[in-house]
DNA sequence: TTTTGTTATTAAACACTGTTCAATTAAATT
DNA sequence: AATTTAATTGAACAGTGTTTAATAACAAAA
């Protein structure tokens, strides 16, 4: 039967073109401002097509969301090399902050915005994968930070959402440009400054 | 000429009406599901009207949110009775955190949402005087901490924007739902752990 | 009191939006 | 060749923010 599975891969192919549409045109205009019809016309289909491969827009946008998560685990990978726990816990950090600057939109999409979860809630999963796996591995270093006995006393997934919320709070203000005219003068500068002494508590700690 | 003052208050009055109108709508439906028309039906004038009183939708939300500062600043009053710096700075951290889950619409507005800022920019006025009153208002906390000799060795503006961070990660993570899921268990308690767990680490820097 | 000028209000229109659906076309199976 | 199945379409629906020409309301001047 190699027809139904040419045209299974038929299908997938026209979803990832719809996929690729909807990406160009969000990170050059922003989810909002992406239509249906937008997405229609760049791959030269009709709007209703596109109901024929996704539920819905927000669905679009949560498959595009994924993307995105794998997009920031593969950067994560390379802090494998470092054996120190505490470093590997920084770099962490780093590399979350660098994904978040370098591409401000699917940040968004991952962490801000409303409309990936809203899917997750109306889908009634009562998971977000992509986002569980994310904290699970920032949860294990800093159980191996424990095991090495930095943080002593300290509620280990307490703090692991305190590390989070911290730099998911210096690159949310940044991206959603509260740093603009409140720290206009070091504007370039502050979410690294931040960061340097995120580290410098965290040594001290 | 006491005819062209009460023409004056009148039109005052009208756009007061549309100010509560829209934040009532609002904080039911949200900014985004919250229409002019909605917003006309409420106060019984035709959609146009509206567009007498304020040049956008936008800048209907920006007054909002202009709002929502005086009640966050009016909140933070308390903490002049306590004398201690250090017990100042964490006062203002409780009051931030429980201003924001009592009222995450309107914090969603004042720090999240893109909507005022952009008004902001549009209107080239390149400062962001509500904003910038709050985070003064914590720098100058912090810098009495300091000339009590906390903190020492610290950049006081990059750690009152980390501080910020902190608090506004939390908040903002919880309110756009990122906790639900990947801490579901504790989704209730989290964001008040992880503020203690905060101050736990301010008390020992 | 009537005319003039200003301001407020309106309905209608414009160009969009996400989404649904009956009709059409295309392709594979019988 | 006829039938079934799947993909695609254009039109429609109900909504959106915003603009504009016409109208109504009202104060000031003649």
């Amino acid at each position: 039967m190699g027809i139904a599975e040419r045209k299974e891969r038929e299908k997938e192919e026209l979803r990832e073109q719809i996929l690729t549409a909807a990406k160009t045109l969000f990170l050059k205009k922003g989810v909002e401002k992406t239509s249906i019809r937008n997405i229609a016309d760049l791959i030269e289909y009709s709007p209703g097509s596109i109901y024929h491969y996704f539920k819905d827009k927000d669905e679009i946008f949560y498959a595009l969301h994924q993307g995105g998560f794998q997009q920031l685990m593969s950067k994560m990978v390379v802090i494998n090399d470092l054996p120190h726990p505490l470093e590997r816990l920084k770099a962490m950090g780093s590399i979350y902050v660098h994904f978040a600057l370098e591409n401000p939109d699917m940040y968004d999409l991952m962490f801000i915005k409303e409309a990936p979860l809203d899917h997750v809630a109306r889908t009634k999963a009562l998971d977000w994968n992509e986002g569980e796996a994310t904290f699970k591995f920032l949860r294990s270093t800093l159980r191996e930070c424990m095991a090495q006995g930095y943080f002593q006393g300290h509620d280990e997934e307490a703090l692991s959402f305190l590390i989070w919320s911290t730099v998911h709070g210096m690159v949310s203000l940044s991206i959603r440009r509260r740093c603009e005219v409140v720290l206009a003068d070091r504007q370039d500068t502050i979410v690294k400054d931040g960061l340097d002494a995120f580290f410098n508590i965290l040594d001290r700690l």
